[in-house]
DNA sequence: TTCATATATATTAATTTTCATATATTTTAA
DNA sequence: TTAAAATATATGAAAATTAATATATATGAA
């Protein structure tokens, strides 16, 4: 992974709220994203493949919807900087957050191996 | 420091080098910058200008030259961000810090009270 | 058919670079 | 000591490049 690409992704508000709530929620789908950045489906769409391109998301389908989540394999310093831009920016993503709790109907989450 | 800022500051080849030089180094002027990344002066002086700008470096006068460093006061995690990516890329900044050796004649660095 | 997601294309917007020139400091030489 | 030249850095404005968005449409599973 190099830096430079990393960063890009990261520079774009619609990819940085993404990527810090996939990374709280450890998994999470278009619809669901969609509902806590109250943006429109091909917006979140499109980020997300580009950061699934990049390297930095992985996703499965389960049923209709496709799961994202932060790619493990990912260098150390890559999710370091992840963890600690999620974890010390919670005022960030509050707004987010809240929107997703009040999403009702979340899709059930199937354990990888049963799906 | 808002993330997204932090983060766009960061996606550009130029302005990543020069912040993960100026960490390492702890402080370096903009004819340092110039023969470390083989650049136009208008072009580094820019992207430290826009680096200053928004909070991610400090910048000191020392007779003609401007000596520029990571600004201390950043947040936590910002910092950490930083440090994390120099020490962890290495290999990436090699070509840097050879040209940067290979410069004769490089300024004196004051100490701050006595400049 | 419906729901969830993906993508092509055209358009708009934002960013980066270049060139010319300005400013500020130091050095040189009268 | 002062005027001119040299050195280092900054910046305005236009041009070039890159990125983001919207709309329409396609795919794929239930």
């Amino acid at each position: 992974m190099n830096p430079i690409q990393f960063y890009k992704c990261l520079a774009d508000e619609t990819r940085l709220r993404c990527m810090l709530l996939i990374h709280l929620e450890k998994e999470l789908c278009v619809c669901e994203l969609m509902k806590a950045l109250d943006e429109s489906q091909p917006k979140i769409s499109r980020h997300l493949a580009q950061l699934r391109q990049c390297g930095l998301l992985t996703d499965r389908r389960q049923g209709q919807w496709v799961f994202y989540s932060i790619n493990k394999t990912l260098p150390e310093w890559a999710l370091s900087v992840l963890s600690e831009t999620a974890t010390q920016n919670e005022d960030f993503l509050v707004i987010n957050q809240q929107q997703l709790q009040s999403m009702g109907d979340r899709p059930d989450r199937a354990v990888a191996c049963c799906a």
